[in-house]
RNA sequence: GCGCGAGUAGCUCAGCUGGCUAGAGCACACCCCUGAUAAGGGUGAGGUCGAAGGUUCGAGUCCUUUCUCGCGCACCA
């Protein structure tokens, strides 16, 4: 018998089945690197419709993280996806440079070295210079790690040119900002009880703490009445003794600032005999205080509403005052005594309650966290954290404790130094959220919920509600931090106290910063820094102002409000296009960078600065745990790199629900490796069949066949038909951001629609055809077709697959995927039967047919030959198509048939070549039993 | 405490405005192929849709209550 395997057209191609994608991504980068994709994308899509994403800076603070690497793939799925579409897409990265974070860091770095030591023998000026000049390499060093790190993510962009916090032209465009929002009148200096780290020195803004729980001392304490006759009016009772008033604290060191009690004038409270004195708590709250301090006696003496303690007054009972009782609608019956301690210069409530009643915001506490000299004597310079114990103890000496028990309670804590944060009054810089903007008297509160109102879209949806809500709560934005490493607050106070900062001045500062960077605030004199400033154009220059009697202020900007900038510093600065259509980031960031990108924005410009929010989730691990170091969960991107490669990572970030949280687990990441792989494999079968094909191109006609030729009832037809169909739901999910479904149907295409039917139907005609039979030439020219587009929508997902299948399909290093667009297959106007549902149908039928058949022995599909019915003749025209989608010889289609039948046809001889029993099948010259098609195609 | 989201096969998820025996992929089991071969094809078994009530002719889908998980916010004087 001859031997026929050497006629096959057998596939063969040089796509491997193994990705090897540790070994081989690198290798891409360094191609695309060498060619400059980014730049040839650029200059490819000048003057097409512009498409803007804007990144938003990570923290140049050690290495790229897992959520990182799903954050920055979804921006480049984003980008390569618009792009992909025509569209003119610039991508920036940038980086978030100045800030706590990386001033702690280095501060300890310099303590361990003996570094430290040495500031403390120079200026305070030469001081920040160092720790600046550490800060800036630190930060320099980040950036070009992650940098690699984001670049091995297979993300494009303009990574030749990123933007920096800390680069003096962002510099100056973050202080144009600054000066716009103080022409719309928007900021303010004020005393104000801020979040202050004791450690750092430094008030905190709301991101920048975290809640832990902590176990206080907390203390029921006594203030004596101030006059005996006025409680007895309230109370309507007579009294041997005078009376107090029982407030409850957590933190007896804000004592000394007491400057008020609060009631409610909707309770009813109580005069208390307990253990022989009396007391003013609470009516609802008298069992559960005398209970808390197992009191055994007491006695109700009478009862008062709240409204009538209001206006009386009580002696501190440590500092020689007296002070009011007021009523603040925030006092409840959940803790303490109903009657609330309150201290204006150490918290908001109190501050708030300290305005009304015009009280004064008293702070005490210094800025190290020890008193001034204003409190007794015995207070002195000591340390708040001490004095809790300390004032307990005067208190229970002097017989005002009540009763005291440890308290565990969640409490506000530095997020970078881990210790416990204090509410203090100081002056600070403000961006005032509910005060008017010159340009229409509109507040920055309603103009930020008016525009997530109605001119940003979200994705998800609740992500609306969610800025919304922040934003009609918040607080004005605390803009001023009092650290060394970040952009200065350009103000200068003069010789008589008062604080000189003007949008004109500002702007004069920011032309020295866009020159010499912000270092020159530390270098430099205020004459030098407002060289170009000139009082006598300015409208809002104070009177006389002498600069050069000026002192430099040393406040320098929340990083928020840097990285708030960013729209103005990289978008207009670079003319990259405003507002963005684009900001994608982690769901934190409604409080952090959404939200405080749109204030500045619409301060300074009176619009969003962007028109789309897409926020992502968390990553957690396989029990929903949060991901942390110390617990162990985490998975280095490095490992993920090696393990699976960038592609697979990709591919599974682009299969997530990502506006949940996401279950991470390396188990996964070998899950998308397995579905990577049937997509590979697919590809790389269409590849192996097209050894032999040239392609139709502009110059050659090549091998293939007009695709208008192919007829409609042809699975040809059917094939392209249904590319066409995922070419259009892929681009459009993309264009909803809906990466999931572009993944599924990509998946479900390469999985069903190419391997299962269209690969398997096909194969007997690639290999067993004549080379350039017309029916093989048109299956190649489809598969090629498919390869090609299949690598254009698959480029934003797996950018090195997609680009490893394009250059073997085209078989040369000179093209590359991603400079390419789709190829728009809806539009080539490709006709398909309708009734293919109807054959498909009848596909499933038949194997069920045979499943049937294979019961009763037959186990080859190629013996059988299977029957369909077809009562209706909608079959007929697919006949020829029907035996190769089943996998069998032979189909018959009977008009009279109920049900699907098999015949087994083991008894007819079988084509040595093709192993079908058609029914041609016969001696031949060679000698072998051959069908006709299989003889034709070798000549006997 | 308030708000948001989620709880559907072992796993990851679909199930829109309530309507035929609740779907997909993976994994699993069985079978076939050995000319995509550390590949490919076919078939199948898996779920009282977190729980309890209610509305309805009919609910995974609406309402109420409840449990669990996650997130955010606030409070913690």
């Amino acid at each position: 018998m001859p031997d026929y395997k050497a006629t096959l057209n057998l596939p063969k191609t040089d796509f491997p089945m193994k990705a090897s994608l540790a070994q081989n991504e690198p290798l891409s980068l360094k191609r695309w690197s060498e060619i400059d994709v980014y730049g040839k994308l650029r200059a490819a899509r000048e003057g097409k419709p512009r498409w803007v994403f804007h990144d938003g800076p990570p923290y140049a603070n050690g290495s790229i993280h897992i959520g990182h690497m799903m954050n920055k793939s979804l921006k480049d799925i984003v980008v390569r996806s618009r792009s992909m579409e025509g569209l003119d897409c610039p991508y920036v990265p940038g980086w978030d440079c100045h800030g706590l974070p990386i001033e702690h860091k280095v501060m300890t770095e310099m303590v361990e070295s003996g570094k430290a030591k040495k500031l403390d023998e120079i200026t305070p000026d030469q001081r920040r210079m160092a720790v600046r000049r550490e800060c800036a390499k630190y930060a320099e060093k980040f950036i070009k790690l992650q940098a690699g790190q984001m670049q091995r993510l297979l993300t494009i962009g303009d990574y030749a040119n990123p933007y920096r916090t800390m680069a003096p032209e962002y510099e100056a465009a973050a202080l144009e900002v600054f000066a716009r929002l103080i022409e719309e009148g928007l900021v303010y200096r004020d005393k104000k009880p801020v979040h202050w780290s004791v450690a750092n020195r430094t008030a905190l803004a709301e991101a920048e703490l975290e809640y832990e729980d902590r176990v206080d001392l907390s203390v029921y304490v006594d203030f004596e009445a101030e006059s005996r006759e006025a409680v007895e009016r309230a109370f309507g009772v007579e009294l041997d003794a005078t009376p107090s008033f029982m407030i409850w604290t957590t933190t007896p060191w804000t004592l000394p600032a007491n400057l008020a009690i609060a009631v409610n004038e909707r309770y009813r409270y109580s005069l208390v005999r307990v253990d022989g004195a009396e007391t003013i708590m609470a009516s609802d709250l008298v069992a559960k205080v005398t209970g808390a301090a197992k009191v055994e006696k007491v006695e109700v003496l009478a009862e008062t509403d709240g409204a009538k303690l209001v206006g009386l007054r009580y002696r501190h009972p440590f500092v020689d005052r007296t002070n009011p009782v007021v009523h603040a609608e925030y006092v409840t019956l959940e803790d303490g005594t109903g009657l609330v301690h309150t201290a204006p210069g150490h918290g908001t409530e109190d501050y708030r309650t300290g305005l009304k009643e015009g009280l004064a915001i008293y702070c005490p506490v210094r800025e190290d966290g020890t008193y001034d000299d204003s409190v007794p004597e015995w207070l002195r310079g000591k340390d708040i954290w001490s004095a809790n114990a300390k004032i307990v103890e005067y208190l229970r000496e002097s017989g005002h404790l009540f009763f005291d028990h440890k308290f565990s309670h969640s409490y506000p804590h530095d997020w970078r130094s881990k210790t416990p944060v204090i509410f203090r009054a100081t002056e600070q810089w403000f961006v005032g959220v509910d005060r008017p903007a010159k340009r229409d008297g509109a507040t920055l509160r309603h103009a930020a919920v008016e525009a997530v109102e109605r001119n940003v879209d979200f994705v998800p949806s609740w992500g609306r509600n969610r800025l919304r809500g922040m934003l009609e709560s918040r607080p004005d934005w605390c803009i001023s931090r009092q650290r060394a490493w970040g952009l200065p607050i350009p103000s200068f106070a003069r010789p008589d106290g008062s604080v000189f900062m003007t949008p004109a001045s500002v702007r004069a500062v920011a032309a020295a910063f866009a020159a010499r960077g912000s270092d020159a605030w530390f270098l430099e004199t205020p004459a030098q820094l407002l060289a170009g400033y000139d009082a006598s154009k300015d409208p809002q220059a104070p009177k006389d102002l002498d600069v050069a009697a000026l002192t430099k202020l040393y406040d320098i900007f929340d990083v928020w409000f840097e990285a708030g900038s960013s729209w103005n510093a990289v978008l207009r600065a670079r003319n990259l296009g405003f507002p963005a259509e684009l900001y994608l980031e982690g769901s934190d960031q409604h409080r952090g960078w959404f939200q405080l990108s749109l204030l500045p924005s619409l301060g300074a410009m009176g619009v969003p600065p962007f028109k789309r929010i897409l926020t992502h989730g968390f990553m957690v691990d396989k029990n929903g745990r949060k991901m942390s170091k110390s617990v162990g969960n985490t998975i280095e991107v490095e490992d993920l790199m090696k393990d699976v490669g960038a592609d697979v990572a990709r591919w599974w970030v682009s299969s997530l629900a990502y506006e949940d949280d996401i279950k991470v687990d390396m188990d996964y990441f070998r899950v998308a490796g397995e579905s990577y792989r049937k997509v590979r494999n697919t590809i790389r079968f269409l590849l192996s069949n097209l050894a032999d094909f040239a392609p139709r191109t502009v110059e050659e006609k090549g091998d293939a066949v007009e695709l208008s030729s192919i007829p409609p009832t042809s699975i040809d037809a059917w094939a392209l038909a249904e590319t066409a169909k995922l070419e259009r739901a892929v681009r459009d999910a993309y264009a909803a951001l809906d990466f999931r479904s572009a993944h599924l149907a990509i998946y479900d295409f390469c999985n069903d629609t190419m391997s299962a039917i269209y690969c398997a139907a096909t194969k007997d005609r690639l290999y067993c055809d004549r080379k350039d039979a017309p029916r093989r030439r048109a299956t190649q020219t489809v598969m090629f077709t498919i390869v090609d587009a299949l690598s254009r929508l698959l480029a934003p997902l797996m950018p090195h697959t997609a680009d490893e299948a394009f250059r073997s399909l085209w078989r040369s290093d000179g093209c590359c995927v991603h400079l390419e667009t789709y190829r728009k297959l809806d539009e080539l106007g490709i006709r398909c039967d309708e009734r293919w549902g109807a054959v498909l149908q009848a596909r499933s039928a038949g194997f069920a047919a045979m499943e049937v058949a294979k019961r009763d022995g037959l186990e080859n599909p190629l013996d059988a030959e299977v029957t369909l019915p077809d009562p209706n003749g909608e079959l007929r025209p697919f006949l020829a198509d029907l035996p190769d989608l089943l996998g069998v010889s032979r189909v018959v289609l009977d008009p009279a048939a109920t049900a699907s039948s098999v015949r087994d046809l083991r008894a007819e001889p079988r084509c040595e070549r093709s192993w079908k029993r058609d029914g041609t099948v016969r001696a031949r010259s060679d000698g072998g039993l051959l069908s006709d098609r299989d003889a034709l195609a070798i000549g006997v």
